[in-house]
DNA sequence: TCAAAAGTGTTCTCCTTACACCCATGA
DNA sequence: TCATGGGTGTAAGGAGAACACTTTTGA
């Protein structure tokens, strides 16, 4: 089963090699909800288990290209933000065979996806808040990936990631408090919001949330990036 | 060269196996200065370039506790503060073969390793301020390491890790100082400082750096414990 | 006209920062 | 006695947190 690869020789000879996955938690943001896209594993052991997305790394490919790979064959969605999570590699882990996992947990936008492609594949998306049991250690993967997701968007403004390109104050800020499970309060939050100034406003109003209608922006990409570099602090409450 | 595991059965025998290595980025806190243990690259490709220590995952044990093992083989170190950094998985990083590494970060106290065993392996502290090239990624590794150390250690208090049980204030910044390469106003480190309520003063003081001599503290892990499950902040200074 | 969500300012408190001098001691 | 590092306090500014009412508009 070994096909060739571009290494000429191999040096480690008498080392053992291992079976080496990636799995994807997959966050999406919808009806005020967090969601995760599942699925139904479909090899054995264990097939049929509610499980996350994965794949195993070929010999040509990274494992954040393995990942990609999959986010992109499940969704259709390219040029997404995706970050380790950490490699789960007990030896126990998996009944299947000695196998490692290396996990990434990817931000999408649902209405982006190809709900068509989406479907075809069986992926569900389910709500964070009352999840299946899943296969293997994945239900671990999904409970570290919310501490990170968390972690990270108290300095970062992931959350834009979840939301459409043009966005609402109060859409994010229900994202933000489906995140962190708790309630903002709103004049403190568009305060901290607009003084980063990586809101871009523009004239459009979204009238579906409500009669009088919420003002849309855009998340300023480019100067971000720019700060970023430097670091700042985005977080948006103390511990 | 298959040895026997507990697995009965390998469901997922097309695929193919990958090598699994750890690195280990060990950190050490020495005459002010902030070190790396580094060694001479024992096998080909690249046998004599200096690199980091790490190991190949054995099929009986997990990514960590393969790094532990290394850990412990080089410096007689167990217990000992220990992180997974991320993994390396590029298709061409290794050219002695297909090979994935999961980098581990560690903090350890110089003086309570077994310096003749360090010696034995032939590693070496250097300078994180002057390293020579390393093979393969792991320079890379260096600086991610570093950069984990830095983010990590402005929200938890992890330099003690770094530095002997029993340490001073002037000590600890001292190492804060060479983390993050910049000057900490001495009034301003020790406030922050004690009012986390963190440490334990002692009635000894640590005549070695001073006429006066410095209070020597030690640092109150069960309390932290406490409060690491609820977070809080251990943030020096703005970003 | 009313229900429902959007939008807006101020005060208090606490944390961060900037800053300069005395203390204890061995040489 | 003096050189060296250890140890201390205060004032100003800024950010977070708490808090309630007006606006808009479709139904």
């Amino acid at each position: 089963m070994t096909k060739p690869t571009h290494h000429h020789k191999d040096y480690y000879a008498p080392e053992e090699k291992l079976y080496v996955a990636t799995d994807n938690i997959i966050f999406g943001f919808d009806e005020g909800v967090l969601k995760l896209l599942l699925f139904k594993r479909r090899v054995e052991p264990f097939k049929g288990t509610m499980s996350l997305i994965g794949s195993f790394v070929h010999p040509d490919e990274s494992a954040p290209n393995a990942a990609k790979r999959v986010l992109r064959e499940i969704t259709g969605l390219d040029d997404i933000f995706m970050e380790e999570l950490k490699s789960y590699s007990a030896v126990e882990r998996d009944p299947g065979a000695r196998c490692i996992s290396i996990a990434f947990y990817a931000l999408i936008r649902i209405e982006e996806s190809n709900k068509a492609l989406v479907e075809k594949h069986g992926a569900i998306w389910h709500e964070v808040n009352s999840l299946p049991d899943l296969v293997l250690d994945h239900g671990q993967m999904v409970t570290d990936a919310l501490g990170r997701l968390r972690e990270k968007a108290q300095f970062y403004p992931i959350g834009v990631e979840l939301l459409p390109k043009k966005f609402t104050i109060p859409q994010l800020q229900k994202l933000y408090e489906a995140i962190y499970q708790r309630d903002i309060d709103t004049r403190n939050f568009r305060k901290k919001l607009l003084s980063l100034n990586l809101l871009i406003p523009l004239d459009e109003k979204d009238m579906s949330g409500s009669k009088k209608g919420a003002y849309l922006y855009k998340f300023n990409y480019s100067k971000y990036k720019k700060l970023e570099t430097k670091g700042f602090n985005f977080s948006l409450f103390k511990t």
